[in-house]
DNA sequence: TGCATATTTCGTCCATTGGCGAAGTATAAT
DNA sequence: ATTATACTTCGCCAATGGACGAAATATGCA
């Protein structure tokens, strides 16, 4: 039951959930989905914890950058589910789509450079 | 996006998930939800309320009782596979199942009865 | 019509949550 | 070693959400 509320709640929050659809589009470190939402890292970081703790997304560190991505085969079914649900209910958002579309700009855009700017935040 | 919004919402609340599954056991009046839940019928009454604006359960009039009960074929298609999702992952779960024991009990009891136990609290 | 009663709505309280910036942590580069 | 930087944690504030009881709203019954 914890389990899968912890799911709920993480599936609970309109920014998580365009995360979650951002991270088809492949792994992403923080600053990217930072840009991405125009939200504060610190602000991106806490929601991708959430989502981490429900199982929702992987999380891989190199070197300094963190990257996080939707779970593989690996996963616990329920969260594999889960994702596969938002994945359908969400698929011809146009909003969803207006940040694909956007992320690609972002994944344009110099990673350091883009970076230095969060911080500097 | 805000009607999957909602429904993501509606499920990420414990005593809403345990409703849910409670309704499995067929129509249910709100007296009897609060009977089996151990809360107020106003807060049940709102529960309620909060899963049938997210197209979870349906709403029957009958006389002075309102029967909640889970939505069926016609309901549309997001609604539908979450409760799908609920009854899956919440399956064996303990809590669930002695509330389903429960429910027996409540069902059992005279419904004026304890409706009028429920509203004179 | 008036009364009983099942449910909803309203007002209030307290706990939780989302947001930010600042401070802390870890890793790379000089 | 020191500095820069990508990220997380912490402390705070405002907004939301869940709980209750009281008041309001139906609906059936005498």
């Amino acid at each position: 039951m914890k389990d899968f509320l912890n799911i709920t709640k993480a599936l609970a929050d309109e920014n998580r959930l365009r995360m979650l659809m951002a991270l088809q589009g492949g792994e992403q470190c923080v600053c990217r989905i930072a840009e991405l939402m125009g939200l504060a890292m610190s602000t991106v970081s806490k929601h991708l914890s959430v989502l981490y703790q429900a199982g929702l997304v992987n999380a891989r560190k190199e070197g300094r950058w963190m990257y996080y991505s939707l779970p593989g085969k690996g996963a616990p079914t329920a969260a594999r589910e889960a994702v596969a649900l938002v994945r359908r209910s969400l698929a011809g958002n146009d909003r969803i789509a207006a940040d694909a579309k956007r992320l690609k700009k972002v994944l344009a855009m110099d990673l350091t450079e883009l970076c230095k700017r969060q911080c500097g935040n």
